[in-house]
DNA sequence: TAATCAACTGAACTTGCGGTACAGCAGGCG
DNA sequence: CGCCTGCTGTACCGCAAGTTCAGTTGATTA
């Protein structure tokens, strides 16, 4: 174990940046070992491979992802006993969150996966998996527990509805990443938000 | 120009379908021009460079895309006069059409070229992002009528309702194609469409 | 029949990247 | 002092992918 920041470390902060700025391919580790100041023999003495860094990335990010989805809807729900209100309150922090990143928004190394499976071993592909399921999990659960306090305007699939918020903030980086503005996340969560309040509140 | 439908044309329904499938660095030059039955050469007969191929593919998708929802909301449109109505008709559409693919859905060239925008030129880069806007521009008009004829129950802005749609389509695809589960584009679109019903239906 | 030109061939070249081999070095321990 | 362990640095390999180009073919035209 090294004392002035961990190597392991400082390869994985790299390469997590240069992965969201430029995809997982276009990050080569000539690139990383450079940057980081270390040599090629370095980066294969802490990881295998370059699957295993891809692997290291993910978990690493997704656990990053989880505490801050609990951390954040816990603080909701201290605002707000009830459900939906929390639902509501933490869509506005997750929205506020995203746009007070300061360049845009760091991106989802789930995403900017998705569209390079080939390249990555069975391990990468059902972490990210895995992740997903989780979220819908997660949501699906707080759904949920929002229709049994305010019952649905509409009959609506929970499990479609706990994979929406993935699916909104995925899509949203992507076109936030296309068209270069400033934004397009939070906007899209809050449009996530008044569909949300308008499905459970009651007419 | 050739009859036996033309080699440009062949060389770009095989690299369109790799691409949606593996993306556009997986799809190599050696395996299209394997594939399509010709020589390295002419393929760069065809196309300059790489990059060349990315544009001439965005190009013609975009325009297949653009003429697809022209049809469809042209069509719901007939079968309704109002726009809310026609809307939520050609959503359906939407969603039902893309559940109908046969083995998952094509996904989007746009997403799929998003997270590798290190590969590609300014022309494709730029691309990409006028047919983003361009669908902004569509829907944002869409819903602008929409909400003339039906004050919406929130206050809403238009262009980030207008990016909702391609938002929700790219995220979803992203998820159905991470999860290898089918039907999650078109019940993420149901759902869309749900929230532009609660929001314009009067109370 | 000869010239022309688009459409293509085939092979060679270039570059860059993932990965390996191996020698070297610091420092704790006996 | 020597040895072992954990790590670094250099040099190199193989290969795959993009690109180039001189040349061939075959239909069209003069």
């Amino acid at each position: 174990m090294n004392k002035p920041t961990d190597t392991r470390t400082r390869i994985m902060d790299y390469a997590e940046a240069s992965v969201l700025q430029k995809g997982f391919e276009a990050t080569s580790i000539d690139e990383i070992v450079a940057t980081v100041g270390i040599s090629k023999g370095g980066f294969f003495y802490h990881f295998k491979d370059k699957n295993a860094l891809a692997r290291a990335l993910l978990e690493r990010y997704i656990a990053a992802e989880d505490r801050l989805y609990d951390d954040l809807f816990a603080r909701a729900r201290e605002l707000n006993e009830d459900p939906l209100h929390a639902m509501l309150i933490g869509l506005k922090f997750l929205a506020e969150l995203l746009d007070d990143m300061p360049n845009g928004h760091p991106g989802c190394v789930v995403a900017a996966t998705a569209y390079q499976d080939r390249l990555f071993d069975k391990g990468v592909c059902d972490l990210n998996r895995d992740a997903i399921l989780s979220w819908r999990k997660r949501f699906r659960g707080m759904f949920q527990e929002i229709a049994e306090a305010h019952s649905p305007r509409e009959a609506v699939d929970l499990d479609a509805l706990g994979d929406m918020v993935s699916g909104v903030v995925e899509g949203a980086l992507v076109l936030e990443r296309v068209l270069g503005e400033r934004g397009t996340v939070a906007a899209q969560i809050l449009q996530l938000r008044t569909y949300i309040r308008l499905l459970f509140s009651s007419p």
